[in-house]
DNA sequence: CCCAAATTCATACTTTGGTATGAAAGGAAT
DNA sequence: ATTCCTTTCATACCAAAGTATGAATTTGGG
């Protein structure tokens, strides 16, 4: 709606292209092959411009998702914690790891569910931990549910 | 990585459609203005192409966004199942303890707001971890959460 | 009043949780 | 190639959780 420019900018570089072509081909039409190349040349331009003007109209789909990114913003506004969700990047074992931590799953059943030692899982949940801001695995599978780290 | 077919389709369209276009000169070329014609088509044709190109391209990031939907939904209103929680024959002092547990935390802690001992805690806790028949206290709070026993 | 249940507390003990530290191996980015 | 991150594992140690048992006190109902 408020996109206009869109189709007048392209129509406006399409003018400018025909122009330049027909420059290029006044220019060069005494040799025959020259053909080829100002045609390989407007269709790599305007497969280039096509590419352009899709991935300004795909963003905007983008820009539409973000407005259920503002959903987010919401539950941010009842309570989550934006520092704490930024010191929440686990690594892909840690969320494993942390899936099972909420079940209510003990040390020892996480690391036979992984296929892990108990040391290795001791590790991850210290630093799970640590990331969420907690001190115990009750307050982190409180505040998991909370937040809705967690599915 | 897994996507050259990409670049192979791109380059055998762009010959074909060179071919064609070559066709397409040795047979309008007779009249001169058929030039803007088939430069117009050509830029039309690859202008789509770069479209989908991108369009193909592009599709991913979108759907990165969209597991951040998930996230989102969180305000569905949560009743208690009083039926659930009849069912562990909680005392008064017992439901008090297990709200505290629930919200995560420690026995210390809910000694203290309880304004009783530890000991105490302790024997409610180990009480209500019997009657709810798990065996600690993070599976207490995932199965309380689960089947709504408490706010 | 008496009984049963609830509540409180304690002591001792075992198990689990959590931290600290170090180290080794593999992958990805520069 | 080197560096950084992740993942893995180990050992040691301390804190917290959980169990078992016993006991004193309170409370509500027959």
């Amino acid at each position: 709606m408020k996109h206009y420019w869109h189709i007048i900018l392209y129509g406006s570089l399409l003018a400018v292209l025909v122009f330049l072509l027909k420059w290029l081909q006044w220019k060069f039409l005494v040799t025959d092959n020259a053909v080829e190349i100002y045609v390989g040349l407007a269709a790599l331009l305007f497969t280039a411009l096509g590419g352009w003007l899709a991935s300004r109209l795909i963003s905007r789909r983008v820009q539409t998702v973000v407005i259920e990114k503002e959903v987010v913003r919401t539950v941010a506004a009842d309570g989550i914690d934006d520092e704490a969700r930024r010191k929440c990047q686990f690594s892909a074992r840690e969320y494993e790891v942390l899936e099972l931590l909420v079940k209510g799953y003990s040390n020892a059943e996480i690391a036979e569910q992984l296929f892990l030692s108990l040391s290795t899982i001791k590790t991850h949940v210290s630093n799970i931990l640590f990331k969420m801001d907690v001190k115990s695995r009750a307050r982190a599978i409180e505040k998991a549910k909370r937040l809705k780290i967690t599915r």
